[in-house]
DNA sequence: CTGAAAGCGCTTACAG
DNA sequence: CTGAAAGCGCTTACAG
């Protein structure tokens, strides 16, 4: 090149190892002439830390995700790190295949967004020393660590913001059953209707899908008596219900109030002006970088389960609390 | 490890080499027993090919992006590519730096989303030999492929169905300037506004962004006389504009049409109802790495630039053409 | 078909 | 502070 050895140039791009002044201004000064930067991977090979997170993500239609997927990059960006993103169905056969590729690329750890992972494939993760956080997902008994928010106690804002309103005949159209962000919400729409002596009047899975809750809400809707409140399981989900119950005829919320679950952007939109439960992202995409990276840099291995709590968002789809203006 | 030379274990991973039978049942068995697969990144030393494919993007709030992103990761994962994923401000500087990384990382090539490279950058890559494609945004002479829908021709349908309708105060709330994208669409809307000897109500630059567009619509339909239609440059800004002119108190379309551009997702949900321009996502996302792929594998390395056509989607936010139902 | 050898571009003890 | 040497995990001519 010009002039040193390479271990000396080397060191010149490696911070907090020791060169010269002189060294370095040789060093720079070639490598600006020759465009050079070091090679990324090669260095992977020799630390044996790539720099590369491995995304795993299944839906990028329900709003929510991307949002999470930019702040995620940035905040990830910014120290350094960058996403190798996969999309994944959401059964096991292909998270399985997707992490085996995830391994491949060596990737310094992995960030699993609203998806599960078999406790075989969990294994798999510790035995290759490949820290996973779960995004958006709880499961407990994996030995993973989990970033959600607080969704019992989400659920339960929501289902008592309606009992304040004076609604009794409440519907829950529930995230997925086989998640426990889903089941969680459940439970404290459960826990809310229990405390207040109410009787659920429905609870139906709407499977985080939009055309399965509008299925259910057109059907809620239909029957002899309806409800006159729905707390829906995501924002997603809600958007389809509030479609769906318009469209036949209904008024929001002067015939039914709606709850969603996320604050996704459109939920402030005037179109919806969806009350909800916020997920905070950008605290949960900070918890969940931390995590991560006190599990890469090894400060500490032990794996850590974050609820985030976040308040309720009163807007314009659900009734207020009696004696509100 | 379990009997051969690394040589053959080698052979017997990679396709199209020569082992025997005999080899590849040892090998194949003691990688299972030991969980062994090959190292991606030592792999792409030796070949000089990583398989990462470096996307950058800027905004993820528009749900263009979103679906795009799926639809590419996944038929890139199909090829055996990946995603390594970078979100740029949409500034010179912020790109390049994006840029260096990505070559730092050895990409085999690079997919711009909607942003624009100088003609600098332009030629880094050329001289790293990393091929660009630009999707969804055009940049003539820039000496990169490019992938976009037929602009012109789409803004000009988009402008001939609200003619054919009968308005004939009809605005444009263009994409931004600074866009091939927005100034062609707005080239359409001009030629058919002229060939139907029509005077343009007004033009605003929407500059893509929801509050611009928002207030540029409060403006219009505050004046004296108002439009009876606006073609609006993209779905993400029609919303902002649909939401604005109903909260005024009009009605769409019986006071104004309202038209977008992409047909994404929302744009068929029943709160907006909104008559789009489809942008193919799939074919353009198939002509991208189509392009990519065929420039990385060496066996065409001249650019492309390739406009793909999208029909009107009629839906309920325009009037119907004068003589339909 | 198969093994030994060289080399991809780096970093990191180890001497000096 | 600096250079020579070894090695990260692979692939690919080159002989056999």
């Amino acid at each position: 090149m010009a002039g040193v050895s390479q271990s000396a140039v080397s060191r010149v791009f490696t911070k907090g190892a020791s060169a010269s002044a002189a060294t370095v201004q040789k060093v720079k000064k070639a490598a600006d002439k020759l465009g050079y930067r070091p090679n990324v991977l090669a260095r992977a090979m020799i630390t044996g830390k790539s720099h590369i997170i491995g995304l795993v993500v299944a839906y990028l239609d329900n709003q929510f995700y991307p949002e999470a997927l930019e702040r995620l990059s940035n905040a990830l960006q910014a120290k350094g790190y960058h996403i190798l993103i996969f999309t994944a169905p959401n059964s096991s056969d292909g998270i399985e295949s997707v992490v085996r590729d995830l391994m491949d690329y060596q990737v310094d750890g992995i960030i699993a967004a609203s998806v599960s992972m078999s406790s075989s494939l969990a294994a798999l993760c510790a035995k290759a020393g490949i820290p996973v956080v779960l995004f958006n997902r709880g499961q407990p008994g994996s030995g993973l660590s989990a970033v959600t928010s607080a969704n019992v106690k989400g659920g339960y804002r929501a289902t008592q913001a309606l009992i304040d309103a004076g609604h009794s005949r409440i519907a829950h159209i529930a995230g997925w059953n086989g998640s426990l962000t889903g089941t969680d919400r459940q439970q404290g729409f459960e826990d809310a209707m229990a405390n207040a002596q109410l009787t659920p009047f429905a609870i139906v899975d709407g499977m985080y899908n939009r055309d399965i809750a509008a299925a259910a809400a057109r059907q809620l809707m239909s029957g002899a008596t309806s409800p006159d409140a729905i707390f829906v399981g995501n924002d997603h989900m809600a958007f389809a219900v509030m479609d769906t119950i318009r469209t036949m005829g209904y008024a929001i919320p002067k015939d039914v109030s709606i709850i969603g679950y996320d604050d996704v952007p459109l939920a402030a939109w005037a179109a919806y002006d969806l009350t909800t439960v916020r997920q905070p992202v950008n605290r949960m995409v900070e918890a969940t970088i931390t995590t991560l990276l006190s599990q890469i840099e090894g400060t500490d291995t032990y794996l850590q389960t974050i609820e985030i709590d976040g308040p309720l968002i009163q807007r314009g789809s659900s009734r207020l609390p009696k004696g509100q203006l």
